[in-house]
DNA sequence: GTGGTCTAGACCACG
DNA sequence: GTGGTCTAGACCACC
C-alpha cells in the first residue's frame, strides 16, 4: 500500500487514509476484488492506532467502495452505494480551483495541472 | 454578499463562509481594496454565531487574503501571505478529481466540468 | 430520553441506542427538529462511554435520521437518506415472525402482538 | 436444503444459516425428526468454512431446535429448550416494525406484509 | 457548551 | 487469522 500520513495535512488521519485508498481505487492501483491490508497491518505500517484505520474502512464501506467481511478482511467493491449529488461533486472542484486561482496560476497552468492529475488517475484506462 | 449557508454541506459553517469569500475574491466579485461586511452584519445576515464569522475572517487573514483593521472592518488584500506549497495545491485537486472518477464520469465530462467552473471563476479576467 | 441498556440483549450497546432512538422517532416521541441529548449527557445517563454514543449517532446520521452539527448538537431529521431495499425490510420481519412461531405462538396470538406493537408505534398518528 | 448466503446481507454468515434453518423449521419444511445435512456437506454446498456451519448448529442446539449426536449428524427437535422471554420475542418484532414505519409504509401496508410473511411461514399448518 | 479524532489496550465475534 | 466493540482519557475544532 502506497499510503502516507502527512501531519501537515489538515485532514484527519482517517480521512487521509480513506481519501488515499479512494485515489488508489480510482486510478486502478487497487482493482475490483482485490484485498485490502488488514486493519492491524495497515495501522502498524502507518504507525497509527487500529481504530483509526477501522474508521477509514468504515467510511469506504458506507460509500460502497469496499466490502468488509467480519473475519475475512476487506475487498475492493467498485459499485453503486449512494451516488453523491451534483453539488457534492462540484463543490470540492470549485474549492480546489479557487485555491489554484488565488495562488496566482494562469488558466493554462491550471488546465495543465488538471490534465496532469487526470492522466495519473486514468492511466489504467485505455 | 452573495453567500449562503447550506446545511446539507458537510463542511463546517465557518469553512463554507471562508471558502465562499475565497471564491468571490478569485472570481473578481470582490476586488482588491473592497470592504467586507462587518462580522456582526454578516453573522446577522447568515443567521449564524459571531464567532463563526470571526473564525472565517481569521482564516482569510492568515492566508493573506484580507486585511483586518481594528474598528474599521476588513478589506480584500489579494496578494502576499504564505504561498501554499505544491502539495497543498494539488491535494484538493486530486481529491476532487478522484471523486469525479469514482462517480463514473468520463475524462471528457470531467474536463467539461473543470472548464465550466474555471470559466465562472475567471469570468472577470480578460 | 427513555432509553435503557440491556446487558442480556445480544445487540451491541451502540446498536441498542441507535435502535432505541429509531423507535422513538418512528413513534413520534422524538419529533422532527427536536434536539437529541448531547453525546456526553446521554453517555453519562446510560453509564457508557462517550464514544459508544457517538457511534450510535453516527449510524443515525448515516441513515439520514438525524443531523449532527459540530458544536451545536444533533437534531431529528426525518427525511430521505438511502432507502433500505425491500429485502432489507422483509428480512428482520421474517426473522422476528420465525421466532414467534418457534416459541409456539398461534397465528392469532402473533397477529395480536403485531397489532399491539404497531399501535404503540403509530399512537401519534391520527 | 434451500439455503443461500447473501453477501449483501449484513448478518454474519453463520447467522444467516441459523436463521434460515429456523425459518425452515417454523414453516414445516424441516419436520421433527428429520435429519440435517452434515456440517461438512452443508459447508461444501454453501462454499463456506466448516466452523461457520458448526457455529450455526451450535446456536440451534443451544435453543433446543436440533439434537446433535456425535458421529450421526443432527436432527430436528422442535420443542424443549429454554423458552425465550417476552422481551426477547418482542424486541426483534419492534425493531422490524420500526424499520417499516421509518421506511414510510402505512399501517395497512405493514399489516399486509406481516400477513404475507406469516402465511408463508404457516403454510404447512392447517 | 457542543461533537470529532486519536490513542492504548482489552475483549469478543467471525471464518 | 480477521474485524467489531468498548473503555478511559486526552486533545482539538466548532459554535
Amino acid at each position: 500500500m502506497l499510503l502516507k500520513i502527512d501531519t501537515a495535512d489538515r485532514r484527519s488521519i482517517y480521512q487521509q487514509v480513506a481519501d488515499g485508498i479512494k485515489t488508489l481505487i480510482a486510478s486502478g492501483d487497487l482493482r475490483e476484488g482485490e484485498s485490502l491490508p488488514s486493519v492491524r497491518q495497515l495501522a502498524g505500517d502507518l504507525g497509527v492506532n487500529l481504530n483509526t484505520i477501522a474508521a477509514a474502512y468504515r467510511e469506504l464501506q458506507a460509500e460502497g467502495l469496499i466490502a468488509v467481511k467480519h473475519g475475512s478482511g476487506a475487498m475492493v467493491n467498485r459499485r453503486s452505494g449512494p451516488r453523491p449529488s451534483g453539488d457534492e461533486l462540484r463543490r470540492p472542484l470549485r474549492t480546489a480551483l479557487t485555491g489554484l486561482v488565488l495562488a496566482g496560476l494562469e488558466r493554462a497552468q491550471i488546465l495543465g495541472l488538471v490534465g496532469d492529475e487526470l492522466e495519473t488517475l486514468l492511466k489504467g484506462v485505455k
